[in-house]
DNA sequence: TGCTCCATGTCAGTAGTCTGACATAGCGTG
DNA sequence: CACGCTATGTCAGACTACTGACATGGAGCA
C-alpha cells in the first residue's frame, strides 16, 4: 500500500529540496550583497558569461522568471555598464545582450563566491556522490520536460 | 587543480538545484490554485497538520519565510476559518495555532495533490535512489546549520 | 499576396515578501 | 529586586516578482 500524505515532512523529499534551496539562497544573498548583485542579477551575468548574445526571454528561461522581471534586471545591469544591449534589434525583435569588460570583471568576482558557496553546502558530499546528485536532480528535470512543454 | 568558476552551468548542482526546485514549485501552484491555495499556505497547513500548536515564528521558520510572510498567511487563514488562534497567549507571546475541522479537510485534498506532484516530478529516481536523494540533501542542510547559527 | 500563429519586448497594475522598527513577555544574572 | 538579553507579535514602508495586456517582427501556409 502506498501512504497519500506525507507522514513526516523531513521524509518528503519536496521538503528537504526546499530547504538546501533556502540555504543556498541565503548563502548566495551573502557574499553576493558586497558585490551589490543579488542572485537573479548574478544568474543573468553567469548565463551571459557562457552564453553570449542570449535575448532577454532567454535569459528569463534559464534563470526561471518571467521576461518582465528579467527585463528590469538586465536594464540595471545595462545601466551599470556591465552588459551591452544593441537599441536594433537586426533580426526579429531579440535584441543580443553580450557583457562588459566590467561585467566579465564583476562576474568572476561573483563566480569564485557563488562556487565556494556551492562547494561549502555540499561539502558533506563525497565529489562522487556530488556528482550522482546532479545526475539525479538533472535526470527528474529531463522527464518533466517531455511531459509537459519543453519551455526550453 | 581545482576549477574556481563553472564551466557550464548545467554541470553546477546549485543550478539544477534551482531548477527542480522552480519545476515543483510551479507544479505545486498547479495543484493547489483549485483548492484556493498558495504554496505558502500550504506549507502552513502542513506544518499544522503534523506539529499543531505550533506558533507563528515557529511556523515562520519551518517554512523558510519571515514573521511578518507567516503573519499575513495565518490570517488570511484564519479568515477563512481553517485554523484558529487563542485571542490571548497563555504563557509567553506566543499563540499555539491549530487546524479547524475545514481545516484538516482542505489540508487532506492539498496533501493528496502536492504528493501525487512530488511522486511525479521524482518518478525517473527508482525508491532506493529517491531515498538515498532525500539523505544526501538531508546530510547538507543538518552539516549547514552546524556551521551557521542553527535557526530550528 | 494576405492571413494566421508565435515569439519577443514593453507597459501597467497587483500581490507577495523582505527589511526596519517598536512593544511586550519571560528568563537569567548581578 | 533591577537590569539586560532573547523571543514573539505586529506595524509601516520598500522592493521584487508576478499576471494581464498590447504592439511589433518573423515564419509558415493557403
Amino acid at each position: 500500500m502506498e501512504q497519500e500524505t506525507v507522514g513526516d515532512l523531513a521524509l518528503s523529499v519536496g521538503y528537504v529540496l526546499k530547504q538546501v534551496h533556502a540555504s543556498l539562497r541565503t548563502a548566495m544573498d551573502e557574499v553576493l550583497r558586497p558585490l551589490d548583485l543579488t542572485v537573479p542579477q548574478y544568474a543573468c551575468l553567469e548565463l551571459l558569461g557562457q552564453h553570449p548574445g542570449l535575448s532577454n526571454s532567454e535569459l528569463a528561461r534559464r534563470a526561471f522568471v518571467t521576461r518582465q522581471s528579467m527585463n528590469l534586471v538586465v536594464h540595471r545591469l545595462q545601466e551599470r555598464g556591465l552588459l551591452t544591449r544593441p537599441d536594433q534589434a537586426t533580426h526579429g525583435r531579440a535584441r543580443p545582450t553580450e557583457l562588459t569588460h566590467d561585467g566579465h570583471t564583476v562576474l568572476h568576482k561573483a563566480s569564485v563566491a557563488v562556487r565556494a558557496v556551492e562547494k561549502e553546502l555540499f561539502s558533506p558530499l563525497s565529489r562522487q556522490q556530488q556528482h550522482r546528485l546532479r545526475e539525479d536532480l538533472t535526470a527528474c528535470v529531463t522527464a518533466s520536460h517531455t511531459t509537459n512543454r519543453p519551455r526550453a
